[in-house]
DNA sequence: ATGTCCACAACATGTGGA
């Protein structure tokens, strides 16, 4: 497989951000994208979206509820084996379009939207947590190494996720319950791509519409991009689309987005250090061949 | 308390959600 680049987007809204969509996939040129909050039903989505996409190249997996939620797979490089929803994930009551999955280009990419939580205390906040770990199981069975969780988690991992950890005192997104959650997804195996490309700046995704907040980076970092070992290792680049976040009409989400060198060839294991660098030992793996 | 935006029901602006 050639270098594939990936991208997730909470667009708030794609019939409000069809303005910008389509310009943006078309300037980015990303070959497979997560949505979020589309706010469509799959037929809404389809009508607006169906054939500009189909133009460009790109197979589409919309799994939408109308009013709320809503996330989709657009992909260039096929789009194989689509499971709609989480199966054994809790609902509010009902099930949400809150995710879906598909293979694409070997990547077994799902595009998430976690519940927001409201408020500690809140049933939303305890059902966040039981979503979480259901997705966290669902990771764990199907088994982390080709696999690429990407979207709005609403949780910032970490103090530096956040512009001021004061502003965000007795709030959801940084609470200790939910970065456990988070933790526990990422011990399947999962890589926190965006951190490892800077382990230590404040990088934001998501900035609320009101005050500035954009303006004076008092920022988030909510929207993750989580992949397996052997593909966090084909990271080639990363950033932050920050102008998708600025001049009219944008989402209060900056998309994220990944490049991944090419898989290397037959199998993935381990790089074998060259003799001089190698195992103390004598008789590294090398010499086997 | 809240420098915004979005969708909906329904026609003016309120409500719920983020």
């Amino acid at each position: 497989m050639a270098g594939v680049r990936l991208a997730t987007w909470n667009v708030n809204s794609a019939k409000a951000r069809e303005p910008r969509l389509l310009g943006w996939l078309d300037d980015r040129a990303p070959d497979v994208v997560c949505l979020q909050e589309t706010k469509l039903s799959d037929e809404a989505f389809d009508e607006s979206f169906g054939a500009p996409l189909a133009e460009r190249g790109y197979a589409v997996a919309h799994h939408g509820e109308g009013r709320w939620n809503g996330v989709a797979l657009l992909s260039r490089v096929g789009l194989d084996d689509v499971t709609e929803g989480l199966p054994g994930a809790p609902g509010y009551p009902h099930q949400e379009a809150r995710a879906v999955t598909a293979t694409c280009g070997g990547l077994r990419v799902t595009s998430v939207y976690v519940p927001n939580g409201r408020d500690p205390g809140d049933p939303h906040y305890a059902y966040k947590l039981e979503w979480l770990a259901a997705l966290r199981d669902r990771v764990e069975a199907a088994g982390a190494d080709d696999a690429v969780v990407a979207g709005d988690f609403n949780i910032a991992p970490a103090d530096p996720d956040v512009y001021s950890v004061e502003a965000f005192a007795e709030s959801t997104h940084v609470t200790p319950p939910e970065r456990e959650a988070l933790a526990a997804l990422l011990k399947t195996g999962l890589h926190d791509v965006t951190r490892e490309r800077w382990p230590d700046e404040k990088v934001f995704t998501y900035w609320d519409y009101r005050g500035g907040a954009f303006h004076q980076d008092r920022g988030m970092r909510i929207d993750l991009v989580l992949t397996g070992g052997p593909i966090a290792s084909r990271r080639a680049a990363l950033w932050i689309d920050r102008q998708a976040r600025k001049g009219s009409g944008p989402s209060d989400h900056a998309p994220v987005i990944l490049d991944l060198d090419e898989a290397p060839d037959g199998d993935i294991g381990p790089v074998v250090p060259p003799p001089s660098l190698g195992a103390k030992k004598g008789g590294s793996r090398a010499k086997k061949a």
